[in-house]
DNA sequence: TATGTGTACTATGTATCATAGTACACTTAG
DNA sequence: CTAAGTGTACTATGATACATAGTACACATA
């Protein structure tokens, strides 16, 4: 369920943050399922449990899990959090097109390409 | 000309590569036009002259300026580099696209977010 | 009671980034 | 020829982020 790409320049705890993120914005973990544990996700994963505990923090802080003493954590079930990260999306989309405009990228080549990747995408 | 924010994550070094390759694609710096040397511009950003070496060290690398011996680095005058940066954008463009597919963006309002976005840039 | 859970520490090693300083070969203005 | 400015190549040092290693505590549950 989760991978680690060692090839990245992204730090381990950030990947992971951001695997969650999109396993629980998808769906693919409801609300109220329990995450794997700090040390079994950590001995899975080959990595040390301080890793995955600062990857839960910032989820947990971020309002995608809630922890509860003695039990585990778990997904919350925030409805609000589809449209923060919705919200990060269009942030992102913006740099981009700003970018892609300053080196000459025309409207509609843009947006044909937009389209054109939006198809392309496998489920 | 160059600006440099120390509250941004990527180093010194790349936010100086990155500028640079969008004022040349850009065509703000021409052709042969010399590029400040190492040590004034590590003088007028306040930062290392080694700094600037290691950018300007990878701008020569991916070919945006050519160096001359006790003379100075100097602009580029390659029509491939446009081509190139515009492969990286689509590139981005369409990681970006497919992560806002993921989270359930809407095809059509992908697109009128874009044409938004790029409308918005100030020129 | 024993095991597994989250959480909070301290200490250590490593890699990257940036700085500091020095040095050399080259070009050019004087 | 000389001096100043150029790119380039080193070594050394410090700061920071990242990851690991190890320990400890309170809690829940079988």
């Amino acid at each position: 369920m989760i991978v680690i790409d060692y090839q990245n320049r992204k730090p381990i705890y950030e990947q992971i943050v951001e695997r969650f993120q999109m396993l629980i914005i998808k769906g693919v973990l409801e609300a109220d399922t329990q995450m794997p544990s700090v040390r079994s996700l950590a001995a899975e994963l080959s990595i040390n449990p301080n890793t995955i505990q600062k990857a839960y923090s910032i989820l947990e802080q971020q309002g995608f899990i809630y922890p509860v003493k003695g039990r585990g954590a778990f997904v919350s079930g925030n409805q609000a959090l589809k449209e923060k990260k919705t919200e990060v999306f269009f942030g992102k989309l913006k740099e981009l097109v700003k970018e892609g405009k300053e080196i000459g990228i025309s409207r509609d080549l843009c947006l044909q390409k937009t389209a054109q990747f939006y198809e392309e995408v496998e489920t």
